[in-house]
DNA sequence: GCCAAACCGTTGGATGTCCTAGTATATTCA
DNA sequence: TGAATATACTAGGACATCCAACGGTTTGGC
């Protein structure tokens, strides 16, 4: 798949949309397809560091989590929340966690429909190791300046505030 | 999942960072997973405008790309390079396609290994409709400012060319 | 107090992505 | 020319996402 073109496919759908008429709406068309090509390198960039650790995105995501929380567990539900997928997904990448004896659930104490969710020991120690590996492999060169970086942070944080994600 | 939260869960991410003395990939971090986020949010948007006319996204973008192309016909091999996806998802997504009548298949006429695929007139006229839906529905208010759409552009194109997509 | 409505998690199904391996065809080079 | 290598597509499997629907639990209004 590291098929490098000789040109920016990006670059020609713009021309070819503003070719058609659409000259309004070719720049949006442009850095929308460029956010999903960069979500697709560093995704690949990401699951390339996790595989040594038997992780994929999805688990590493929900383990950070539950090692960040006070509590050292969470319900299901907040996990959805907070990472912003579908219950489903949680429960498919729990299920996975769960098999690897990474993370247990136990039945919340007074809510009867609801299921907690907390690391293992081991699952606290590959959260460690995983983390360090995504620092050093992947967020220490993330292939934007600095300057940019500051950028991204301001614009899509704008764009999700904007779209209904948190409140601030 | 329309979850709204009271705070920016990535900025928490980042604080999480700081705080466990990862200052100097705390940013990267925070934009990496920003760009996850957004990617997520827009490929919504755009999936639930396509849905009405049976196509998905991976779906939506061959067809963009063969009505966009000269002859009519591309190589498989050749779509799969400029949409930058694996191969074997260029043969799913045209075995959906082929069997909703929107391409065809045909054999090169020269090179016995290759498959050329090409629009159908109801699949020229899908692309057209559906590619009029997004405009109108996604790439004319994108969620960006028309100055961030070009920073984006800018940002994400300097990324890409370094992350080997393109010579340029 | 009780029943309807809301809520939580799970199951099953559809779709997409990638990887590995296999088959068939082209090309290269000794 | 004939064998080794490279290329193109496809089949099967693992994993992720979402949606729709179901069963159990809690809550709220009468």
């Amino acid at each position: 798949m590291g098929t490098h073109l000789p040109r920016d496919p990006i670059a020609e759908a713009r021309r070819n949309w503003e070719e058609h008429g659409w000259e309004d709406v070719a720049a949006p068309m442009a850095a929308i397809t460029a956010v999903m090509r960069t979500q697709q390198i560093l995704l690949a960039r990401i699951e390339a560091t996790l595989k040594p650790f038997g992780l994929t995105f999805a688990r590493y995501e929900l383990l950070a989590l539950l090692s960040f929380s006070r509590k050292g567990s969470l319900p299901m539900k907040k996990a959805s929340a907070l990472l912003q997928v579908h219950p489903t997904s949680v429960t498919n990448a729990v299920d996975r966690l769960e098999r690897a004896g990474l993370v247990a659930r136990s039945p919340h104490p007074t809510d009867g429909r609801t299921t907690l969710i907390a690391l293992t020991g081991e699952g606290r120690s590959l959260a460690r190791r995983s983390t360090a590996a995504l620092n050093s492999e992947v967020f220490s060169d993330p292939g934007f300046s600095p300057g940019d970086v500051d950028l991204l942070i301001r614009i899509l944080g704008d764009f999700r505030r904007n779209a209904g994600d948190f409140a601030d």
